[in-house]
DNA sequence: CTAGTTGCAAAGAGTTTGCATGGCG
DNA sequence: CGCCATGCAAACTCTTTGCAACTAG
């Protein structure tokens, strides 16, 4: 089954793209491309089929809201951390993840899902 | 304004403190519930209760399902790992969590979040 | 008594789906 | 052309809310 290269889709990735790091609701997606003529149930369907080719990643807020965000290739490899406050989100490089891994690691050989884990906790700015 | 102490939050906190460790759906909860005379509103009205007095945690699964978990008092000073595939919840102990405390704390003077931090991953029996 | 709590049913919010139309390749 | 994707609206799921009846203190 291959895929095609819509207007809908191109105007997606673009609008994410140009959101990095920021944790965006599936609403608020749709309001920002209804005006360019994607309609809600394709803004759905395809944040669905980013988040399988791992574009983009689904996380959920503290109130359970589902979010998701632009995941550049190089985000797999490392921990965000993000503040409660503010929503910074803030990259921790290779290194300080691997401290982490290793931390982790001593427990039950847990090994460390660097994409889905966020640390959360508050930003010095916000204190 | 004081809090009555009902059956039917009885068996609310009876039934949340006979699975800790474990994520449960509002669903759940009321559908375990149901039977012993517990309507769905009461349940997710004492579940958002018990969550405002710290008595449960609220999360989120990867699907953006909302997640209630008991926490003992003691769950509040470290993080909890959790195996994506089997669930099983696992609890660092002040040092760990310190550890990894320490190392986000370079980053931003960023403060951890103990009781709202998740870590994800794979634990041994499932790899 | 009297204020907090419950159960029910209806309302809401967010998301998914069926189906006919439209567009990429 | 053939198949995939889109748009619309209806269907769904989970959660919240209004209101009258109930109950703990």
């Amino acid at each position: 089954m291959r895929s095609y290269a819509t207007e809908q889709r191109s105007l997606l990735s673009d609008y994410l793209s140009s959101r990095p790091d920021v944790y965006l609701t599936a609403m608020e997606v749709a309001n920002a491309l209804e005006p360019k003529g994607v309609s809600r149930s394709s803004v759905y369907r395809n944040l669905l089929a980013l988040e399988g080719q791992g574009q983009i990643v689904r996380s959920a807020g503290p109130k359970g809201e589902t979010l998701y965000r632009f995941c550049g290739e190089r985000c797999s490899d490392h921990i965000h951390l993000q503040c409660e406050r503010c929503g910074r989100l803030v990259h921790l490089d290779e290194e300080e993840t691997r401290a982490v891994a290793a931390i982790v690691s001593t427990r039950d050989g847990f090994e460390l899902d660097a994409t889905r884990t966020v640390i959360y906790g508050i930003c010095e700015d916000c204190r």
